[in-house]
DNA sequence: ATGAAAGCGCTAACAA
DNA sequence: TTGTTAGCGCTTTCAT
């Protein structure tokens, strides 16, 4: 491929002068300026990034590490990340760690090398600083999404799990419902310990005792974890009357397990979601759920992330989380126990 | 951060000699291999991507070119992708081009301006050939997925749209149905030429006469085609007794109009969709499809593209296309009008 | 087994 | 407005 030097002695100028036009400075002549766009054009030539990255210290490339790619919450904030990032000229590198600390941290490592301007992180164990600690360590601007890690000086940007699983078993409580089964991800992921606190204050406040045998940690916040926890629960010698999806996978699990057992949904079982699950609210607006808007969270996180970047990651104060409110959303999943239905 | 220089100071060697370690190379003793790995740890040093990739003119990174990351059939391919590239130790960078030329030629002259090894595009039109032939030009590796290109020399991974809507046409057809709707995505898209080209061969072995009529050409493959096409389907003074849904995202538009209409899946009408739309499937085994492996069309694509990648993309023969046969899934979906329902 | 010199393609800093 | 010099961080080539 061409290189600067071959459209300068193309166009009979320095490489000074092609690098003035790649970059459009002030300073070129009219006259000069076409001369050299012209060789560009003829030699077919695309200014080499590498190079430039070498100098200038930016590559205009994000990092962007989930956990998965198809769990719908994470695309749309990989969109939401893309827009806002190709908006302002930055491509994004795309990791998946499926909640394996050891992949989160090879990823990391290697957006380092790349060099990176910037990462956004979800991380695969809330307990652990490590990965964490080597983006901080290198002061490569760093903002966390969805998932929080305590005790350190990092911006993450989430929807508040406690106050949307308080309101949706609020919800269920106001509805009679006393036995409520809730079904959420591993301990080590800070939205799984969350909800479940949202969960037990709002039983708490209605002085429901709390039966530790209707609270299932998943493994993966995945379809699986949703179907057998859900047969698990709908077994048991007394069991609930109420199911509480922890997170969209686990949601799709829980219908799918009640189905197959034949029972129906709200007249036999009650089911609340956090968060939609889109394909059956749009086809069927049926599902009652507490909706984050996940496309914001990537958008947000990459407003935060660019302005460390532009700004150096130096002249901003001690870093600020930003907590998004989730919506609760009433349809017809759940039934009153208090005579009638809703 | 440190370079390869202050390691080497620190090691008490040349900078050969950690560059030497640094790749693995035989021929350093293990001695100062020791002494070169304690002072990159001592100085938390990485590697330069940036300066290496200038050098040997390999970036291990892929361009994913995809029309919107949040289509889950675009989103499984990413994955598989994503897990092939990581394996072989190259990154992705993601782009969405929404279905737009002039997106698309902008994310292509990003992607070459850092040199990534191979881009693996879904055209955003497959009647124009600028896009690609500025990476054909350049020489840089190149597989097309989804929607193919014809008369230009480049591989392409895809499933064959024509069998697959034939064979969903001909089971309808079979059920006694011979006013079926079909709604396609646009035309510059090769996908939608060939699914209405399937439609049309199952019409005309069964003596159908062919009703332009119920016909529908979308705009963007979206659930909002399926949606306003459906409706106008329906409210024709001779409606179709079927709907065929040409991707997933217009199938969940069409569910959502006949739902909103009130009518009845498959007493009222039978509905048939190209793809699956998951959620639907798992939870309610309902819907009666064509499914592509679309995980498996990342997989292959990115398998093509790595061996073009190692060969130098010189010395493969001329390009082969990749076609996979999607399965027909019957389920619950369609209703036999010959007396009976199956 | 190790090192010195040259240079990948570009820009910062200065000079003219 | 344009050009010169130096060098970003690394590898290639050739020497020792």
């Amino acid at each position: 491929m061409a290189t600067i030097k071959d459209v300068a002695e193309r166009a009979g100028v320095s490489v000074m002068t092609v690098s003035r036009v790649i970059n459009n400075s002030r300073y070129v002549s009219q006259a000069t300026k076409e001369r050299v766009e012209k060789a560009m054009e003829d030699l077919g030539y695309v200014p080499n990034a590498l190079a430039h990255g070498l100098i200038t210290k930016r590559t205009h490339v994000l990092g962007l590490i989930v956990s998965d790619i198809t769990n719908p919450f994470f695309t749309t904030i990989a969109r939401g990340v893309e827009d806002l990032a190709i908006k302002n000229g930055f491509n994004i590198i795309l990791c998946n760690t499926d909640e394996d600390v050891e992949k989160e941290k090879k990823y990391i490592e290697l957006l380092l090398r790349k060099r990176v301007d910037g990462i956004i992180l979800s991380p695969a164990d809330c307990s652990r600083r490590d990965s964490i600690e080597q983006i901080i360590k290198r002061n490569i601007p760093l903002v966390l999404i969805d998932r929080c890690i305590r005790g350190l000086d990092v911006e993450c940007v989430y929807s508040d799990s406690a106050f949307g699983a308080y309101e949706l078993t609020k919800y269920l409580i106001s509805l009679g419902h006393k036995r409520i089964g809730i079904i959420v991800g591993p301990k080590r992921i800070s939205t799984a310990v969350e909800r479940i606190e949202g969960y037990k204050r709002a039983l708490k406040e209605a002085n429901i005792p709390l039966d530790n045998s209707l609270i299932k940690w998943g493994e993966k916040y995945s379809r699986e974890d949703g179907y057998s926890n859900t047969l698990a629960l709908l077994k048991m010698d007394n069991p609930p009357t109420a199911i509480f999806g922890g997170n969209r996978l686990i949601t799709v699990g829980v219908l799918r397990a009640i189905r197959e057992l034949g029972m129906r949904i709200p007249e036999d079982i009650s089911v609340v979601s956090f968060d939609e699950v889109e394909d059956i609210s749009v086809t069927n607006s049926f599902l009652t759920v507490v909706s984050q808007n996940s496309y914001a969270i990537g958008m947000i996180a990459t407003e935060r992330l660019l302005k460390r970047i532009k700004e150096k990651n130096r002249f901003l104060g001690p870093s600020e989380n930003i907590v998004l409110q989730p919506e609760v959303i009433i349809r017809k999943s759940c039934r009153s126990l208090l005579g009638g239905e809703i």
